[in-house]
DNA sequence: CAATGAAATATTGGATACGATCGTACAAGT
DNA sequence: ACTTGTACGATCGTATCCAATATTTCATTG
């Protein structure tokens, strides 16, 4: 019998636990952009060697929330306006593409996954905590894309949102955005379980955008302050 | 000052040698589609320790050109067709969309660098090494989309191409299929220069497409003969 | 003889220790 | 005073060693 402290079901490495962890400290804004990362510190504060730190960063470096330079550390990675256009208009030819895709291959299950993570979201707009309501909101994302049955653009999306996500937190904090950002959920919704891939897809294009123009401009008068 | 465009003595770190070294066994299709890479081997072959080897699977990892699992180690990861589709989808949108980005802002020195990354790629096809053909092919791509100044979309379709790269030696090693490549590489390359972007647009959404029927096909052959 | 289960082995994951590199402070020279 | 060279400290990169886990082998049993 295995002296099993813990890892009952869950078996997991120290490397993802520390991705995580630190990953959660970039998205929830408690590591700001620009800020560097000190491996030992990381290491100390955890309990743990400064390897699985290491291989963590790299893990996050290709998802794009930090940047290593050799003999430098890693650097939390900022988001420039230039940046943001980028990367928004990468989802904006991608999601419209995948959801057509899962609409055509979707079953009732799939529409049942979505208006779950659709209700999630909606009641935590109430709650009204902006990690949670970042993450539930590309859960529902994530649901209406999912029966596309295409992983490798999912994860390139993966990588896409992740880099931006804590700037939009910023643009989902109003409560005006909020339930602006929920009703245009609810119309891509709608059209998303009567299987009309081209409304779906022109809504869900339109949604991607307006949050894109909106943080594209916040982030151009963040530059122009500083 | 403008920025120093690529620092010609650069240290190179254990780490990144040993992934190029992987890399290039991958796509080279030493190491063909399934292979398990133990670390110690590699370890033991370059005279390394096994910490920079893991950490180059890592990264290789993240370009998608192996699958890690916990405690089972590192295999090369294979292509399915539903996989090339997948890939190529994503190519097929950012490609041409990028061309048109980059036509809008490109310089005349931009027009001379694709010339020239055109003209090797021709004068290597005379040589007909597999390996240097396909990464020159990709030069040529790059060298077009470069001026679009969209560094993160350019990243993802690097994760893209090299994840179907060795495959598609198969397709580029016909004689036939060079040449055919090649008058499709000096189409594009016309209108490009033309700074017509709809056109050049249109050839390499093409150009692409073509590839993509030819390995999905060949996948599905592959497939179907097991 | 097939199925099961427990040791043995192979391989990866992680910790500690050491060496290499970069940034900076400070001293010396012009 | 400004520049240049150098020593020091902080931090990262790598090697070596140990622990945890998966796979295989082989005995045992029905």
């Amino acid at each position: 019998m295995p002296p099993p402290a813990k890892p009952l079901l869950q078996r997991q490495t120290v490397t993802a636990m520390v991705a995580e962890y630190i990953a959660a400290k970039i998205i929830g804004g408690d590591y700001p952009g620009g800020h560097q990362i000190r491996q030992e510190a990381i290491a100390a504060e955890l309990g743990v060697s400064r390897i699985p730190v290491r291989e963590a960063l790299l893990q996050l470096e290709a998802e794009g929330l930090v940047v290593i330079r050799t003999h430098r550390g890693a650097v939390v990675s900022d988001l420039s306006a230039d940046d943001a256009i980028d990367l928004f208009d990468a989802r904006l030819l991608l999601e419209p593409f995948l959801v057509k895709k899962a609409i055509a291959r979707m079953s009732n299950q799939d529409i049942a996954n979505a208006e779950r993570a659709l209700q999630d979201y909606e009641a935590a707009i109430s709650r009204g905590d902006p990690k949670e309501l970042s993450r539930l909101n590309w859960a529902f994302h994530t649901a209406l894309l999912e029966p596309s049955m295409r992983p490798r653009s999912m994860a390139v999306l993966q990588t896409l949102y992740s880099s931006a996500d804590r700037y939009l937190r910023l643009q989902i904090e109003p409560l005006k955005a909020q339930t602006k950002a929920l009703q245009e959920h609810r119309d891509i919704f709608a059209a998303y379980r009567l299987r009309d891939a081209v409304e779906t897809s022109r809504l869900l294009k339109k949604h991607v955008a307006d949050a894109a123009e909106e943080i594209v401009s916040q982030l151009k008068r963040g530059e122009a302050a500083v």
